[in-house]
Parts: structure tokens; sequence; C-alpha cells
DNA sequence: ATTGGAATTAGAATAATTCTAAATTTGGTG
DNA sequence: CACCAAATTTAGAATTATTCTAATTCCAAT
């Protein structure tokens, strides 16, 4: 895992949420001749080792993310993601389920602020036509 | 949407969650001649008009579920869901975010039985292995 | 009957990811 | 240092899930 700590690094420094095609131009940069498949092996290997979190979000490839506690905004329209800090809920889930969890996802579906001035474009075009 | 209803009572009447392979197979029962195309353009329309969930894990196809609100359980290890029914998180969510939200989806790692006897058993084999 | 629009079909195409086998690198040992 | 074994990387083929395209069929309204 020649190159599992800069891939880290990457993801640690990335403000975006990033795919593994991205993370493989950003590790490009630094290892020219280095290929897709290393950066998925790669990947796959620090997720099984939890040092980083996998998003999946249906009809978008999976996304990587640091591995700190923190919950995500997503745009339904755009599929845009937003790390927003919330409470933990384990125990509260711990309390309803009856039982130890080892963790939750939780993804909170939204509009983003883009999505938002386009879909209201949208209504305004469609409200004001001729009828 | 010819087949939209029987997809979606195949789907309500599944107390799995089925992928659209299985719908398809299911769906072939009835109808021998659909063909999957068919199926995923029903299952993107359903989910379009919000009749039906789509629940996205990664390393697993999608796989679709009734509209109703409730929470899901996956085993870390096999992928397999549960339905869970918990607390709406939905007021709780707004007043922490401050703002409308459209939904959420939450999903709850744990182990499923069977994985965690499959668990049990590697560990007691490493545990009792010579050293 | 005829037509138009929507849905379905067949199958090719695409995108994401994994697999396989060969080559390379690494670390330990004599 | 030289060698070996193990682990990792590489290249590229293969697989899987899903979407797309174009042709066909279905159905409802003339």
């Amino acid at each position: 895992m020649r190159y599992a700590d800069t891939i880290l690094e990457i993801i640690a420094s990335s403000h975006s949420h990033m795919t593994a095609e991205q993370i493989f131009f950003a590790l490009k940069q630094q290892y020219p001749s280095v290929v897709l498949a290393t950066v998925y092996n790669n990947l796959n290997s620090l997720y099984a080792q939890e040092k980083i979190r996998k998003i999946s979000v249906a009809g978008y490839p999976d996304r990587y993310d640091k591995n700190t506690r923190h919950d995500h905004l997503v745009c339904r329209r755009c599929g845009s993601l937003l790390d927003i800090h919330l409470s933990d809920l384990t125990q509260e889930l711990e309390r309803q389920t009856g039982f130890a969890i080892e963790g939750y996802d939780l993804k909170i579906r939204c509009l983003c602020p883009q999505c938002r001035a386009k879909e209201q474009a949208a209504h305004q075009a469609y409200e004001s036509q001729d009828l």
C-alpha cells in the first residue's frame, strides 16, 4: 500500500467528496505512473480498515470521505454532498432497537442552493407561460 | 407503464428487498415476454414518482422497497437489509440543521444473526489454533 | 381503419468496479 | 550485497449493473 498515505491525505484535505477517479487524477500529479486499479485496491483496503468512509448514493459513483463521525446532506437533484455535524444518535438508536449497533449512516435529502435556484427558475418559466 | 402496478405489488408483498433482477424474474412469472430494461424503466419511473424507495449500499446492486417511512438495518458483512420502525427524526433534524428538509435515509450498521454466527466460528477457530 | 403518442423490446453501449496474471518492489536473511 | 518470498502494483480483460437507442408494438382517440 505504497500510496495509502497519500490517498488518505488527498481525502483528508479535500473539501469535496471525491470519486475513485478524481482521487486517481489527484494521485497522478505526484505519481504519474499510477493506475486506476491501484486506487481501487487502496481505497478498498483503507475502507476495510475503516480508515475512510464510502458513500453510495443511487445514480452516482461511490465517493470517499474521512472517517470522522458526521452526517451528510445530499442534494436530491444533483447528488452533491455536504458534511453536517449533528449530535450522535448511537445511544438513542441502541435504546430504540434494543441492541448494540456498530454505527449508522444518515443522509438528509435536500436541495442545494444552486438546484433550488434552478428549480425556481423552471417553476417561474412554467407559471408565466401562455396557457 | 403497463407493468407498474404489478411491480408495485411485487415490491409491496415481498418481505425481502429485491433487486431489479429479482423483480424481473418475479414479473416474468406473469408476463414471460417482459424484458429487464422494462423493469428498469418502470422502477425509475416509480422512483421518480416517489412510489418506491431505492436503497443503495456500496458493493451491492440497488434494491427497492415500499415507500413507507421506516429505517434499515444493514448487515456490514453480507449486506442484507431489515426494516426497522424508529421514531421520525424529521423534526429533530430540522431543528438541528435549521432548514426544511425533504426527508432522510437512516441505515444502521450491524451484523445479522447468520453473520454473527459465522464471525464467532471464525474467531473461535483462530483462538484455538496452535501458535 | 388510421394515426399519434407512449411504452416496450432487443440489444448495443456505457460506466464503475473487480479480477487475473505478470511484473515490480520491498523487506528480511545468509 | 545478493537472494528469496511475500506483498503490491500494473495492464488490461472481464464482469456487473444500468442506461441508451432505435425499431416495434400497443392503445386510445379520431
